[in-house]
DNA sequence: TAGGCCATCTGGTCCT
DNA sequence: AGGACCAGATGGCCTA
């Protein structure tokens, strides 16, 4: 029996054994009812999944790592109560579990109990014609439940495309801004407050580039070396073949025993000032510094500094 | 184990 | 109506 003739209401004289295990009544639920069990003796499933049927009509799936779609509402019927076959033919619907899940099962119109009273009342003709009407209304919902489903699907989609759109696009500033190659990968928020900090820091480049007469002023250390100091900056000499750190906040560190000092930064020009009465040069440049975001918030991620020799 | 970071899903809102 | 955008929720992974 097809579809067609099942909404003509032609119904067979049922041919299946009613006695021979639970029919499970269908039409207030999605789809997934398969009438082909219903009323034989094949073994009892649900949306194609082997339950087990308990003498009270509940279902459990067999397979326990299963969960069921719903939680079925069931009507065992036997010969006593109909003797015509269910006058449809249902297709389960081809989704994933997944799709099921999104089921607002709880918000389901339906009243099983009610519903399910009522109908035990009725002779076997008005049976088979609420049953019709209730496949008909199920139909109809389940349509407008798959029309949904693929929306909700074609929005997802759209949506991880569109944050690998804005991740593809921190990919490329996370590239665009100067870090230490053994520092981590930047974070989101990392690489868009360093980027915030290297635009200005660029920013103060071009400034100090138009206004050469903006120069560090010079401070003794108490070492005797002296150290050409931006008050907002931080700065860094060299004198006879030593390396000094000075901090804005007035720290200072001194070389590594490789003559490395520990700051690497990215530097991108360079003010050469030579005394010829002292045979002296000194180099001024703007550092940016980028480990200085993770190592101490304090210190400021760009700065300037200079050195003489 | 707690916290940070991230991907994904989802429903709401706004715009075309 | 459909798509873009956004924010909240959630769960997984990693690290200190």
């Amino acid at each position: 029996m097809n579809a067609a003739t099942a909404s003509a209401g032609q119904a067979e004289p049922m041919t299946g054994n009613f006695n021979s295990g639970p029919c499970f009544e269908f039409g207030m639920y999605e789809n997934g009812f398969d009438p082909s069990i219903c009323c034989s003796s094949r073994p009892p499933e649900w949306f194609g999944m082997p339950v087990d049927v308990s003498a009270d009509g509940s279902m459990m799936p067999i397979n326990s790592d299963v969960e069921l779609p719903f939680v079925p509402f069931h009507a065992g019927m036997n010969s006593q109560t109909c003797l015509h076959e269910l006058p449809f033919a249902q297709q389960p619907l081809q989704m994933p579990m997944d799709d099921y899940q999104s089921f607002d099962v709880a918000g389901a119109e339906f009243d099983p109990q009610g519903a399910m009273s009522s109908f035990k009342t009725e002779p076997c003709e008005k049976r088979e014609s609420i049953c019709v009407q209730q496949i008909r209304r199920a139909k109809k919902k389940s349509s407008k439940v798959e029309v949904q489903l693929r929306q909700r699907h074609a929005a997802n989609l759209r949506e991880r495309r569109r944050m690998q759109s804005i991740n593809e696009a921190f990919d490329g500033l996370r590239h665009r801004i100067p870090t230490l190659p053994y520092e981590k990968r930047l974070s989101k928020v990392d690489t868009l407050k360093l980027a915030i900090g290297y635009i200005r820091f660029l920013q103060e480049v071009l400034t100090q580039e138009n206004s050469p007469n903006l120069s560090p002023h010079s401070v003794p250390t108490n070492n005797g070396h002296t150290v050409m100091f931006n008050p907002t900056a931080t700065t860094f000499q060299e004198s006879n073949g030593n390396f000094f750190m000075g901090y804005h906040d007035g720290r200072q560190c001194e070389a590594q025993s490789n003559g490395m000092i520990p700051l690497a930064g990215h530097c991108l020009t360079w003010n050469r000032e030579d005394s010829e009465s002292q045979h002296k040069s000194t180099l001024t440049a703007k550092l940016w510094i980028p480990q200085a975001f993770h190592a101490d918030k304090n210190v400021p991620s760009e700065c300037s500094g200079a050195f003489t020799t």
